[in-house]
DNA sequence: TAGGCCATCTGGTCCT
DNA sequence: AGGACCAGATGGCCTA
């Protein structure tokens, strides 16, 4: 494993005699307030009484729940280092999301080259999720004026229509999903069976709304994801 | 050296 | 019964 600043290789090992100890008994008074011998044992709920488990027996056990939650641990990270590797682009920008100061975030751009700690790139991944909220407002808003002053009646343009929800994957882009996609994305999965939505007419008041999902449960715009990977240049 | 961040251990609780 | 999830405690590493 390669050595990163903030980075610790923690490939200790299952076998690790530390590990392998039981807390109780490396440290003296630590383990929390409740530690004891039949802690393995003592919180199960049941009705009978636990089986006695030998020494090695409860070793075995803590051995496989420390291993679970190690385990269980480096998925949340791995999933915070994909997380981390879209934020990072705008953490570095003075204009972009990172912008948004922050007393978790680093003022101005991270000059060091450091990662995001966990909380900034929570943080800064909630800033992200509101731009993109408020661009899409902004987009709407947009719509509504040009198809006002292009004086269009009637149906929605077919490229608008079900569901073709504009998106931005950078500043001043404007990409609109091809049919199949739009297909593709017009059935929510959250929607119930045979729900329907209706036929927008241009400029309808109820146009907005049905450029959301409306069954209720998501509530989220319809976004196609032509490449996930696109990011707005730094 | 203090403080921030992190990994790990651990016991408790909830769910299947 | 076992696994997932959570939060507290602890100690190590790094930076200002």
């Amino acid at each position: 494993m390669q050595a990163v600043p903030g980075f610790r290789c923690r490939e200790q090992g299952e076998d690790s005699l530390q590990q392998l100890m039981p807390r109780m008994v490396r440290v003296t008074g630590a383990g929390g307030p409740t530690s004891n011998a039949v802690g393995l044992q003592g919180h199960l709920r049941s009705s009978k009484p636990p089986r006695e488990l030998s020494v090695e027996e409860q070793q075995e056990l803590r051995r496989k729940i420390n291993s679970r939650e190690r385990k269980r641990m480096q998925d949340l990270n791995v999933a915070m280092d994909a997380l981390r590797e879209v934020m990072v682009p705008y953490s570095s920008s003075p204009t972009g999301v990172g912008a948004l100061q922050h007393p978790y975030l680093p003022t101005g751009a991270p000059p060091t080259g450091r990662r995001l700690s966990k909380i900034s790139t929570l943080v800064l991944a909630r800033n992200y999720i509101l731009l993109l909220g408020s661009s899409l407002q902004e987009m709407r808003r947009l719509l509504g004026e040009v198809s006002i002053g292009m004086g269009v009646s009637g149906t929605v343009p077919r490229l608008l229509l079900t569901g073709g929800w504009p998106f931005l994957t950078g500043p001043g882009q404007l990409l609109l999903s091809s049919p199949e996609q739009q297909l593709a994305v017009a059935k929510c999965p959250l929607l119930p069976q045979g729900a329907q939505e209706e036929p927008l007419a241009w400029g309808s008041s109820s146009m907005t709304e049905s450029l959301v999902c409306q069954c209720g449960v998501c509530r989220t715009p319809r976004v196609v994801h032509v490449n996930p990977a696109t990011r707005f240049p730094k």
